[in-house]
RNA sequence: GUCCCUGUAGCUCAGUUGGAUAGAGCAUUUGCCUUCUAAGCAAAGGGUCGCACGUUCGAUUCGUGCCAGGGACGCCA
């Protein structure tokens, strides 16, 4: 693998300098980065320009005898048949060049571990809960869960194949004021249904999956005359919690998303929980009585302004069962607590930090991702969303009309912290305009040079690819081992859209290799060999697609 | 007012955590299918990296201050 390599030449640098510099005692990290140019060869390293000023020699000198030095150790170990050259570059680079061996030994290793290629054991098993969409069940999902659904299933892919233990977990807010409203819509539409005139209050949900719930319920139950609805208000808001929350799980199902772990505020934040916890904090004196209503200190932990956890007519807040949920995660003995977050609640983050702090845990244990809004489009006109008046585009909608895999590949196509343009006429269109179809158009291609060469017997070979040696397939070898470091990258940013512009660029070279060579040629040794390379490509096209949760089709 | 995100080609965006001549796609112009999928490839044009200072061998990247757009700031959830 290009990584272990690269670690490796790290290391002759790093002992090259000690032998060279033996004065020096401490020097920058010594870091070998991939140019992005590639006649600068596969590695770079800018260790000389680092140490021109504190040696007070030219980069460029400096850089000469490091070389000497580094070309010695090289060549007295195991690495040395992976090194083809090593340039000493203008302001002072040192770029080394790797031999085409050193490329086919990553060939022979991506056909090996097939769908284990690219696993990393970066994560070193470290326990993460990653929590995301915890949609109130008050409706279907929206555009913006969509999103945060598609981050939060990939990054915990990518997590769990770079070597973490992550969970993925879905909160369900099955208490409080808009689920109180939600029964009390649901009720008031029943009534209507039954011949009765009510107000339809402007907080209530307007959308018809309300209208259409309260005809279910009165189906269900056999109520018929507007008289029997009385007292029947904790029966109807449970129904419409467990109505809609297997409205949320069969969209999230659909959408090719399964959670681990479905946690409900009305099992955790019990009564008896919530005070234990508040104890908990009062006798550490974090709380206090302020105008009839109890306080959290959050304040003594960096927030802009203290809590109200109990309100003056006895309610708690929304924060408070949240104290007792993120007590819970840490309880059950994650190391560390993602929480993926749509913008909204970015002002919340100080205040569950300074929870988690007063909790007795270390705040940056708990990691909040805030995903931008995506703004959908249609036509170039933008579609304007509101849940309460029931005018929104859904999860359900994005998927029947552009289907699940442009869907989930738009919304990791940007960072989470930019803000996405959703045009739902282009992610329709079956045009080289749409990049999912770009990626899984190679792959594809990669099965049907597959079937031909069935015919022919052709067969890839596992070994001994010395005939692979023009610049496409050289790029496609080298494209193909910087795979696990994409992934790596994504679990250091916690954000998978490395991972979408990597499979771009790896299809784009895959492209290139396609137009210019033939797989199939008359030479059946150079056939083999180019076989084993696509199917290495193809290799490597499935692992990251199937990361992203996007499908990849072997006919197109 | 405080805080968060964003500002790179006509449009949508990359830029691997400070590197070398700032890159793709779309759009425009022009080539390439009797041979494995043209949903593809090749080429051309297109730039004050929002602005100004600062940090240093080097800044699109880091810091400060402005400018512009979006969003958040409840005893709502």
């Amino acid at each position: 693998m290009l990584s272990t390599l690269q670690e490796q030449l790290k290391e002759v640098v790093v002992q090259s300098l000690r032998e060279s510099h033996k004065s020096l005692k401490e020097f920058p990290p010594v870091i070998l980065e991939i140019p992005n140019d590639k006649k600068h060869g596969e590695f770079s390293c800018n260790i000389a320009l680092q140490l021109a000023k504190p040696l007070k020699q030219p980069p460029l000198d400096l850089a000469a005898q490091l070389v000497v030095s580094i070309q010695k150790n090289i060549k007295a170990s195991p690495i040395n048949a992976n090194v083809q050259k090593i340039d000493v570059v203008r302001p002072g680079f040192i770029n080394f060049h790797l031999s085409p061996q050193a490329l086919y030994g990553t060939l022979s290793d991506v056909l090996a571990q097939g769908e284990n290629y690219g696993r990393a054991s970066f994560g070193k098993n470290k326990k993460i809960q990653v929590e995301f969409v915890s949609a109130n069940p008050t409706g279907p999902l929206s555009v913006a869960h969509a999103r945060q659904a598609a981050v939060g299933d990939a990054l915990v892919n990518i997590l769990n194949f770079t070597g973490f233990a992550a969970k993925k977990e879905f909160y369900v807010n099955d208490e409080g004021n808009q689920i109180n409203i939600l029964g009390r819509s649901v009720e008031l539409r029943a009534q209507e249904l039954l011949g009765e005139k009510v107000e339809f209050s402007e907080d209530c949900y307007q959308g018809d999956y309300i209208r259409d719930m309260a005809r279910i319920y009165l189906d269900q139950n056999k109520i018929k005359k507007a008289a029997d609805l009385s007292a029947k208000a904790d029966h109807i808001r449970q129904f419409a919690v467990d109505y809609l929350l297997d409205v949320i799980k069969k969209e999230l199902d659909d959408f090719g998303v399964h959670f681990d772990v479905w946690s409900h505020q009305s099992k955790i934040g019990t009564q008896g929980n919530i005070e234990a916890v508040l104890d908990f904090l009062g006798e550490k004196g974090f709380l206090y009585e302020k105008e009839g209503a109890l306080w959290f200190k959050s304040t003594d932990f960096g927030d802009d302004k203290d809590r109200v956890v109990e309100k003056s007519d006895g309610n708690y807040t929304y924060l408070t069962p949240d104290i007792v949920y993120h007590q819970n995660k840490f309880k059950r003995g994650f190391e560390k607590i993602i929480n993926i977050w749509g913008p909204d609640h970015h002002g919340y983050i100080p205040r569950i930090k300074a929870v988690v702090e007063a909790l007795g845990y270390d705040r940056d244990d708990v990691e909040v991702l805030i995903v931008q809004l995506a703004t959908l489009y249609r036509n170039g006109q933008p579609i304007s969303m509101s849940t309460r008046r029931g005018q929104y585009i859904s999860l359900r909608e994005v998927m029947t009309e552009v289907g699940v895999d442009a869907a989930r590949f738009f919304f990791l196509m940007r960072r989470i912290s930019a803000h996405l343009d959703f045009d739902l006429e282009l992610a329709k269109k079956e045009t080289p305009e749409n990049p999912v179809y770009y990626i899984q158009y190679a792959h594809a291609r990669i099965y049907s040079v597959w079937d031909k060469a069935k015919e022919l017997n052709l067969r890839a070979k596992h070994a001994d690819f010395s005939l692979l040696n023009n610049e496409e397939e050289l790029d496609l070898l080298k494209k193909i081992g910087q795979f696990s470091g994409a992934l790596v990258l994504c679990a250091e940013q916690l954000d998978p859209y490395a991972l979408v512009n990597y499979l771009h660029e790896l299809a784009t070279i895959f492209h290139r290799f396609y137009d210019k060579h033939r797989v199939i040629d008359q030479d059946h040794a150079l056939a083999a060999e180019r076989l084993a390379l696509l199917d290495a490509s193809r290799i490597v096209f499935a692992n990251g697609l199937r990361l992203l949760g996007v499908s990849t089709p072997k006919k197109m």
